[in-house]
This record gives C-alpha cells, sequence and structure tokens, in this order.
DNA sequence: AATCAAGTTCAAACCGCTTTGGACGAAACA
DNA sequence: TGTTTCGTCCAAAGCGGTTTGAACTTGATT
C-alpha cells in the first residue's frame, strides 16, 4: 500500500493525501480525518526510502565506533550510551546506524556517510587531545556532537562532557580530608581527553595540600579488570605502598579490589578505593549501599542528552554551538576510610 | 557531484556510466576505464538514498534492542557482538541500524522496520522460550537469523548458538571429577533460552553421578556483578554450602568472588568457580594464565558468523533456513581444583 | 455584476539513481 | 548484397514520496 494507491482509493490526488498526513494546513479539516482514517485502516506506513530521497534527509545518525586493530577494546560505555541515544532517536523517528571501522578509516567512514547521504549529523565519541575528526567534521559540514571534549581544538564546536577534572579533584579532596597522603591514580589512557582531565584534577588537589604528584602512583592504561589488576599490584608491591587509589572505572576497579584482597588489605580499612562510576547497567555499583565510594554521572543519560543536542542542532543549523557540562555526584560507599595509622595497635 | 553531472562531464549517458560503475558487461572496457578515473577524480559517491529507493533494498541490517523497562539492563554481550557483525557489514557495503525499543514496543518495531523499508534483514537477540518474534517475522517475511535458539519454535528458521548445553554439561563433569559433590549453578534468568540449556546441562551432569541437583543451590537472575554476589553470599551462608560454582557469566563470577573472599575463601583453593566467558574485549579472563577456568566462546565471532549468515540469506532468499552450533571450549584456569577435604590437616 | 481573496485541490516536476527496451554501427553470416 | 548477430550506447520510465505553481470554488468586497 502505497500513496499512489491509498490517493486512489480515496478519489484524492497524492498531494492532497501527503499533505493531510503530514500536517499542512491547506487542507480541509474534513478530508484530513478521510485520509487519516483511510491510511490507518488500510495501515499505511510511507516509504523511508521515497521520503529520504525526496526530502533529502537521511532522518537517521551516525555513531563511529573505532575498533582500534591494537589494542581491539569496544569501550563498555558504548552500550549504554547507545541505548540512551537510542531512545531519543526512536522518539523523534530517527534511526542510528552503527559504524564499526577500523580506527585508520575512521576518516573516510565519516566523509562517504556524509557523501552518500547516510546520516544527518553524528556523534563523536572517545575524543583525543587535538582530535582530527573535528575539524574535519566542521570541514565537510555534517552536524556532529562530542561526548566529551577536545582539549587543543581551536574550532568551536558542541559537546556533552562531565566534569571529569572537578570529579577527580573533589575525590582526592575526600581521601586526602581522610589522611591519605600516598593516593595512588589508575587512570585510563592518556591520549584519551577525559583521563588527561582527571590526572589534572587528581594533581592539583594533591599540589594544593603540598604534596607532589609521585609518578610511580600513576598509571594510564586500557580500562578492564585485568590492567587494573596489574597497575594495583605492583603499586601495593612498592616499599612504600599508596593508601588510598583513585580509579577511571568500575571495571578497572574489580582489577584493584582482586590485587588487594590477594595482599590481604580489605577495602575501606585497610585501603581505600575511589572509582568513577558510569553507571552501567550491568556493573549496578551496589543498590542501596554503594559497594564503591564514586563518582558518579550516568552514561546513559549522557547519551539521551547528547542525542537531543544533536535533533536540535540539525532542526536549528544556524544557532551557535550548544555545550552543557555533567556534574558528576560524589557517592560514600564501603571502600573508603580514614588512612590506617601505620599499625600502632598491631604492637 | 551526482550521476547526471558526472556523464555530462564524460559526454555520456547517465545509463552507461551506471553500468560502468557498476560492472556490467555492456560497457566497453575502454570507456568504462575512463569512467572510473573520472568517477575517482571528482570524488563521485553515489547518493545511497537514490540507490535504495530505484533498488528497493535498504541496504541495512536491523538489531533490534529490546530494554526491559522492568530490569532495564542492557546486556553486555551486545557490544562485542554488534563489533563484530559490524566489521562484516562495514565489509559488504551494509549499514547497521540499532533500534532501542521498550520491551513492549518490540512487535510494532519488527513490523515497521519492515514496512517502512527501513533493513532488509534483522538479528534476533536474546531469544526466549517459544519466543514470538520468531512466527512474526516470519509471517511479515523479513528474514533474520537468530542469535541463540528458541526452544519450542515450530517453525524452521536460521540461527547460530553456542552449545550452552554441551559445556555446562562438561564444566559440571569436570568439577564432578575434582570430587566436587556440592556445585552450585549461578545461571542467568531462565526464560531465556541458554539459560535453560545451561541449567540443562549441569543437571545432566550431576543426575548421570547420581547426585540430585539440589534447588538450593540454583540461582537465576540477571548477570550483574551485584545478582551473582548476592546469590553466592547466600548459598555460601548454607548450613551444607557448596564447594563449587558454575557461573553463566565474567560479570557475575567477579561478583561470586567477591562473596568468596569476604568468607576469606580463596578462589582455586578453598573454593572452585567456573564461568562462561564469552570474551567480551573489556572482560579479558587474564592473558596468559587466565583468571578463571572458563566454557569459552566468542560473542564477538559470533557476530561476525551470525552477520555472515544473515547477508547470505538476504542474497539467496530461495535456500534453506541456516544453522551453526559453535562449541565452547573449556580451558583452565586458577579457579578450580580439587574439593577441599573436610578440613582434615586442621586437625 | 465584476473583482478579489481565501480555502481547497490537483497536475507535474523533482530527488538521483537503476533498468527496460530500443537504436545504431560494425562485424559475421548466408 | 541482404540479413543476423554482437558490441555499445542511450532515452525514458520507473522507485514512492514531496513540493511548486496553478486552477477551481465559494463567499465577500466594490
Amino acid at each position: 500500500m502505497n500513496l499512489k494507491e491509498l490517493a486512489l482509493k480515496l478519489g484524492l490526488s497524492p498531494t492532497t493525501v501527503s499533505r493531510a498526513l503530514n500536517g499542512y494546513p491547506e487542507v480541509n479539516e474534513a478530508t484530513r480525518e478521510r485520509v487519516m482514517a483511510a491510511a490507518k485502516r488500510h495501515n499505511y506506513r510511507p516509504n523511508l526510502r521515497a521520503i529520504r530521497l525526496a526530502t533529502g534527509r537521511a532522518m537517521a545518525i551516525g555513531h563511529v565506533i573505532p575498533v582500534a586493530s591494537k589494542h581491539e577494546v569496544v569501550n563498555p560505555v558504548f552500550a549504554d550510551f547507545i541505548a540512551g541515544a537510542g531512545e531519543t532517536y526512536s522518539r523523534n523517528g530517527y534511526d542510528m546506524i552503527l559504524s564499526i571501522v577500523p580506527d585508520e578509516d575512521e576518516e573516510r567512514a565519516y566523509r562517504e556517510l556524509h557523501a552518500r547521504g547516510t546520516v544527518d549529523g553524528i556523534i563523536v565519541h572517545a575524543p583525543r587531545m587535538n582530535d582530527p575528526r573535528l575539524p574535519l567534521l566542521a570541514g565537510i559540514g555534517l552536524p556532529f556532537v562530542v561526548h566529551g571534549r577536545a582539549t587543543g581544538s581551536e574550532v568551536a564546536y558542541s559537546w556533552l562532557d562531565v566534569n571529569n577534572r572537578r570529579a577527580f579533584q573533589r575525590a582526592a579532596e575526600f581521601l586526602l580530608d581522610l589522611g591519605h597522603r600516598r593516593i595512588a591514580l589508575v587512570n585510563g589512557l592518556e591520549f584519551m581527553d577525559f583521563a588527561i582531565r582527571r590526572r589534572t584534577g587528581y594533581c592539583t588537589a594533591l599540589t594544593a595540600r603540598g604534596i607532589d604528584p609521585d609518578p610511580a602512583l600513576m598509571s594510564s592504561d586500557e580500562m578492564t579488570e585485568l590492567r587494573g589488576y596489574r597497575s594495583a599490584r605492583e603499586m601495593l608491591g612498592l616499599q612504600a605502598p599508596p593508601t588510598a587509589f583513585l580509579v577511571s572505572s568500575m571495571i578497572s576497579g574489580l582489577g584493584v579490589r582482586r590485587a588487594a584482597e590477594e595482599r590481604g588489605l580489605r577495602l575501606g580499612r585497610d585501603l581505600s578505593v575511589i572509582i568513577h562510576d558510569d553507571e552501567l547497567s550491568y556493573l549496578r555499583n551496589g543498590e542501596d549501599v554503594p559497594i564503591y565510594t564514586a563518582t558518579r554521572s550516568s552514561v546513559r543519560e549522557a547519551g539521551r542528552q547528547a542525542a537531543e543536542m544533536l535533533l536540535d542542532i540539525i532542526a536549528r543549523p544556524e544557532t551557535a554551538p550548544q555545550q552543557r557540562l555533567l556534574e558528576a555526584e560524589l557517592i560514600i560507599g564501603q571502600s573508603t576510610g580514614p588512612v590506617p595509622s601505620a599499625a600502632p595497635h598491631r604492637n
């Protein structure tokens, strides 16, 4: 059942039927209702392919997910971010198209997506410092919103980010207030923008209390359980081990806990750990009582909001770039406590 | 730069240019090369929207991800499965479109996708027993491949699955061989097909050794860290606690470990744990030495193969449904060991 | 009664490709 | 020499919608 057939059945022209269904004013209310009813009755669904060609709009948003050939980790926050964004798209009649492309083809992927008219806009994931994708996208004129920011970019662009610096600064201060002095940072890869900001926040807090950040207590690696474990094990083996950890993800945090428990250290008593909690749906940080003390910010909500921002930009292309900075909450769980005194009560 | 303009520049008709680029035989090799060269030089990219309308093919595959309103967990294996499938699509010029839809709208989503011509085929995720989606899809005539199987479905359909029953049977036998008699099962939600099969395998192995499966040692819940922890804690608190666990996912397994360590039990010595390892990229089960003994099967590889199967079905619609059963390996890690004797060397 | 404006409706062009059904010339065949 | 057969190429008709420009009523205005 297509438009022409429907029009024929109604004794109207395709023009009028199209207008009736799309809510144009120049059509009699009586006929509009007649058309609507017939459309419903015959279960008419306009062909999206035709609409796309006729209007020149793709009614689709692209998410390009680079998969590094070397360290081929699929960022686990994608799943939840995308779930959030997807809700927004569905509600607005947009499709979400996902491009999985090998790292080195990413630029070509963006160009293709635009040239072939597959998408109306793009969400840029996992921005790096001086990310080359931003000038590229600005250059080809494809609307985009960055999830995160890209330090060093000279062009203005739209982004939505968590205040990573502030979150980690507050978390470090919280640990300092508990008396910790040797605080380790188990960070993500530091060519990623968010990781840089977190380190900055961490360093700022330490420095403000007159503590020099110790390179031996800072690691930067993929945020997997295994890497978290390795980093923590190594640091706990130092002659002067840290009494607290600041960890960039829940998953790394699980690894840190494994390393701690391997040494017989109990979290919250012998060792304090604060993680960043993206509120991934399959990694809830406890239900009533949080397992970990954490800086918390829902990546799913970020997905929803980023998608809304992008759709708004597409609808009103002339407006200035938009920015939104989400604050992470600091939630207190069972994994932190005052620094253990140098085992006085054991003597 | 579109086809007409390119044709004009070449002094050819659009017909010939189109044919030259698409490899049709009725075009002189010399002119074909001329066309190819010009296309490259002018950086011509055929408009996908037009191709789609003209050919009636969407050049896109849909993945519908139901998001339950109640327990809104985004299955973490999606990310890796989709990464695998996406590679296949890219290589074949297909787009992947993701629909995030609330549980109750799933049927409508499928119908819409088909009626509006958004996709050429669908991958069905997370099949349940007697899954109503299979007859639905078969009915509307949209090609599909199921990731998993749906016990109880009377129609023939294409699927790709891991031999879950066999994997868990072997894992249980392995534990039995180590002398374990009280083996617990921490399973996924048992309206999911894979969970049913895993339980069957587990029960089969026990029964074959004359052991009656004990309902107190079987739990079925979402596969999150927290649920794994809860289940394990409860079971370890029984008057006759299990000496081994069979766990349906790595994430639940992390929870089980937490519960074990909370009781001071060391994995592989005091308590044996076998997990199922989907080889999620951010949850590597160790690098050289596996942390957990596990039944292992790459969900990413499953994604690749399922996508290939679907594209093949779309290309040759007349052929019979295809099936592929992947075997999981049983890999031996550090989390299993012989059943501890009833603490004889402590007396 | 002639003119005008508003309210409805429609025919036809268009989006950018694919594909059908020739057209045309050259080579092969009778 | 006339007829086939290839080998190449093209005009035009789709695909299924949207959108422009015009036409036709009807009632109000002069």
